[in-house]
RNA sequence: GCCGCCUUAGCUCAGUCGGCCAGAGCGACGCACUCGUAAUGCGUAGGUCGUGGGUUCGAUUCCCACAGGCGGCUCCA
């Protein structure tokens, strides 16, 4: 028999090897079950593909990133395969992985119930079990339009390949078809029968029972077929799959953790704000707790802008129209601003931005290049009328603080204050306990939403580009993501358990210093435009508040904790003693309760822990005698019999390091 | 804005296949207990069952509209 010369790549090496002629990678990985699918020459390939002279073969398995994503695009063939046989009159979409599991978008005539995804979770144990086979198979358009002329979806897509690529191709729809040949995968019986087919790029698994049992049925929702609006709405089931049931039970509790996180419910437990319903929707008020926490870090985060040599100003809340006409917002963003209101001849609108207000105090009187850098940095309240179905707790409101900030700089001096606004956003959000960012860059897509030329758009993004190579920070591409007037940076921080936030953003604009006329005088007398610089540090104080909530889970560091320090008296007749520590602590402005309720001690330790106070001092007869407090912290540690001005040594200088205890 | 689900006491939730005074736990309030590290006991108050309309002898329960919320889609200066 002849052999085939190829080369197998592992991640320590590659080593030169002849196989059989006929030889799969099946057989070259029989050893190894966890590999799902081979990389052949680069590209993801199932593993009875038979190998060729000089492939370079490495495998894949179900642990790394493909492998899972082939994993769950196997999952979703699965349920696509269960609706069709509970509902043979159900239509296909797409269903690609996503992080964490996949979907499969279905043209239904009845919404998914949870009583009908359990079902469907039944079915797709069954095909499981039974072990189909994936068979790939290589069809013609024509044969593809006959095979599937049921599927008019599938269709669509059939003409969509190898068309004018990614502008209108509907995320997920590169997964049904490729760039190359088109192919359909049949599911066969153990007896070779066929059970099932769906037109698909691929790869899958050899075999349905590789999904095993680490996969579950998440939820149903409505989705627009391509993700336009203008499309009909098709009913998309969601899932999750895992290599193991222990990795699909640890994402549960992942899930468990993210929802005892939310802060939402942590904003209700803890006190913090509410949005009441006769106020409306996305329009938080500030509880006193929350108030405080809001209070801390605005006070914080204005005192460093002076300290960064920016100036405090103040704005109102409406404007008449011509100002955003003048900044070129209105016809943009007039159906995100709550509509006009007409008085004295006039329509005013509630200011959805603060830029153009800043630009006016710019041009209040002449600038001199000796005067820029300029820094203009107010807290200013917004309000932008966001659709109902997207207002989501602190996250999307409609009302909200922008921590703003404009910098008025000569174009030599743009690339130097970007840097300095980089660098300073990234030593305050480490203040506030995130230190784990990557950045993204939004560029100009080839949309005509954006105006500028292409020379100011490529000096603008490559001076933004250059900023954040020198931050050393990963920077992930947003093509398309800019904002009409300019391109912007925004820093991504990961909170506590993984997950990202968009925060802060900076942008650079060449449009409105133009539109408002915007001048400085140069050394040599001429008069120049300057570059205005927006920044905002927290993005939304209101949405700042909320991730921040989540990523300490409501148990904030001292400095931003609504109550500090709370004494507990063993019995009734030790609370004055605790009052005099209380004093004292109070003196430091430490805020400091003394719980002389009725509740028993450990009652009054739980509910203090419940609120997530940072220090509980504890002092009965013993503490009392030896002039000491007992220090009880969240975690449950304790520290007995410390001397008070230990104590209140210890409670002042957590609070003005910003420790986390 | 679109699709689906949800809305009963301050919070979390039972319940009514249309019918007597709608329940529980926690919380609040009161009384007793004086207690060393996450729930002492007893008692009291608290709800036009989201709002408005309809069907019905009768609606918290069925229907419609609206508001608010949740999960997605679209969007996100």
């Amino acid at each position: 028999m002849s052999e085939v010369p190829i080369v197998v790549r592992s991640a320590a090496q590659e080593s030169p090897r002849a196989v059989a002629a006929g030889t799969t990678a099946a057989d070259l990985f029989a050893d190894d079950r966890s590999v799902v699918v081979a990389r052949i020459n680069g590209e993801l390939r199932d593993l009875d593909r038979v190998l060729a002279a000089g492939d370079v073969v490495e495998p894949v398995t179900v642990g790394s990133p493909e492998g899972l994503a082939v994993l769950r695009h196997s999952a979703a063939h699965v349920l696509a395969q269960a609706v069709q046989e509970v509902n043979p009159k159900a239509r296909l979409g797409i269903g690609p992985p996503i992080r964490d599991g996949f979907y499969y978008d279905f043209d239904v005539e009845t919404p998914f119930t949870p009583e009908d995804l359990k079902a469907l979770e039944k079915v797709m144990q069954r095909i499981v079990k039974e072990g189909q086979t994936f068979r790939r198979r290589v069809v013609t358009d024509d044969d593809a339009r006959a095979e599937l002329a049921d599927e008019p979806y599938k269709l669509e897509l059939i003409g969509l390949k190898g068309g004018s690529s990614s502008d209108d191709a509907a995320e997920g729809a590169s997964v049904e078809v490729g760039a190359g040949e088109l192919t359909i995968y049949d599911n066969l019986h153990r007896d070779g029968s066929l059970a099932w087919r769906d037109l698909c790029r691929g790869p899958h698994l050899p075999s349905t029972r590789l999904i095993g049992n680490g996969f579950q049925l998440m939820r149903s929702a409505a989705a627009y077929w391509r993700g336009s609006e203008k499309n009909p709405q098709l009913q998309r089931v969601y899932g999750t799959a895992w290599p193991t049931r222990d990795d699909l039970k640890g994402y549960l509790e992942r899930l468990a953790e993210a929802e005892r996180r939310d802060h939402r419910r942590l904003g209700v437990e803890l006190d913090l704000f509410s949005f009441p319903d006769e106020i409306g929707s996305g329009l938080v008020v500030f509880h006193p707790k929350g108030g405080v926490i809001k209070r801390e870090m605005e006070d914080y985060v204005r005192r460093r802008h002076i300290e960064e040599g920016f100036l405090y100003v103040g704005t109102p809340h409406i404007s008449k129209a011509q100002l955003f006409e003048t900044s070129g917002h209105l016809p943009y963003y007039a159906d995100t601003m709550f509509p006009p209101m007409e008085l004295e001849n006039s329509q005013y609108y509630l200011k959805a931005m603060n830029c153009p207000m800043h630009n006016l105090i710019y041009r209040s009187r002449g600038r001199s290049y000796r005067d820029l850098p300029m820094r203009l940095f107010e807290f200013g309240t917004v309000y932008r009328y966001e659709k109902s179905g997207v207002v989501a707790g602190l996250t999307r409101v409609r009302g909200l603080t922008q921590d703003d900030s404009h910098s008025y700089v000569t174009p030599e001096q743009a690339p130097g204050e970007i840097k300095k606004l980089l660098g300073f956003i990234l030593g305050l959000l480490r203040d506030f306990g995130l230190s784990d960012f990557y950045l993204e860059l939004s560029t100009r897509g080839d949309s005509d939403k954006f105006i500028g030329s292409d020379v100011e758009w490529e000096i603008a993004t490559a001076v933004l580009r250059d900023a954040c190579a020198g931050t050393g920070l990963e920077l992930v591409p947003d093509p398309g993501g800019a904002a009409f007037y300019g391109p912007k940076v925004s820093v991504q921080a990961r909170d506590a358990i993984g997950r990202t936030w968009q925060m802060s953003t900076i942008q650079y604009d060449f449009n409105q210093p133009a539109r408002f006329g915007l001048e400085y005088s140069a050394a040599d007398g001429s008069r120049q435009q300057p570059v205005m610089i927006h920044s905002a540090k927290f993005g939304s104080i209101e949405r700042f508040f909320g991730v921040l909530v989540e990523h300490y889970a409501g148990a904030f560091p001292p400095w931003l904790a609504p109550v500090q320090v709370v004494g507990i008296p063993v019995t009734d007749e030790h609370a004055p003693y605790l009052e005099s520590v209380a004093t004292r602590l109070r003196a430091e402005g430490v805020r400091v309760e003394v719980d002389s309720s009725d509740d028993r001690m450990p009652k009054k330790i739980r509910n203090h822990a419940k609120q997530k106070v940072p220090f509980v001092l504890i002092a009965g007869e013993e503490d009392r005698l030896a002039g000491a407090v007992s220090f009880r912290f969240r975690d449950g540690r304790q520290d007995n019999g410390v001397p008070v001005d230990v104590a209140v040594a210890r409670i002042v200088e957590a609070v003005r390091t910003k420790a986390q205890v």
